[in-house]
DNA sequence: CGCAAGATTATT
DNA sequence: ATAATCTTGCGA
């Protein structure tokens, strides 16, 4: 949960295997996802295959796929045997003149698939860099989801439409 | 083994 | 409002 909050305006780093390319991207909204006492996380009631990661150590990428349609890029933040991890929701690639909202759009953006399922989020693939300016962040409950919905979980970069 | 449901998005 | 379609949980 504090991760979720750390994480909003610092910068992932996406590259490519092979081509040394890499890609920038601002992170602009995540929402935090806890064990049982969270109804709304993938721990609470499918706690199995994928979603074990999050009982994994912290800075692993776990990566599932939302209605089977797209990849959504979450990195485990609790220790071992701790259920935990945080979803990111929205990026501002520095390329792009708009953010990219949308955990969906965001990994489709980044070319993020399941196939960097259990990656390291600071590792060949990921980097996390050291947050660059402060941001004003905003927190609110979460969205996208049916349950637990009450929880404040929800962190974005509250001037998005100034920068 | 078959079916429903979910942290989504684009389209009718 | 619905389709597209992955993964787990549950009932038969």
């Amino acid at each position: 949960m504090e991760l979720a909050e750390d994480l909003v305006g610092r910068f992932l780093v996406v590259r490519e295997p092979g081509t040394g390319i890499s890609e920038r991207a601002l992170i602009v909204e995540t929402e935090a996802y806890g064990g049982s006492n969270d109804p709304a996380s993938h721990a609470a009631f499918k706690p199995k295959g994928r979603a074990a990661i999050m009982f994994s150590h912290p800075g692993l990428v776990y990566v599932y796929a939302a209605y089977g349609m797209y990849p959504c890029l979450n990195i485990v933040a609790e220790d071992d045997g701790v259920p935990g991890a945080v979803l990111i929701r929205g990026v501002w690639p520095e390329a792009a003149p708009k953010p990219v909202l949308g955990p969906g759009r965001t990994t489709r953006h980044l070319g993020i698939t399941l196939t960097d399922h259990g990656q390291w989020a600071d590792g060949p693939r990921f980097c996390v860099s050291a947050r660059r300016e402060s941001h004003s962040i905003e927190r609110t409950t979460r969205v996208g989801i049916r349950r637990g919905v009450d929880l404040p979980w929800r962190f974005v970069v509250a001037d998005l439409s100034s920068r």
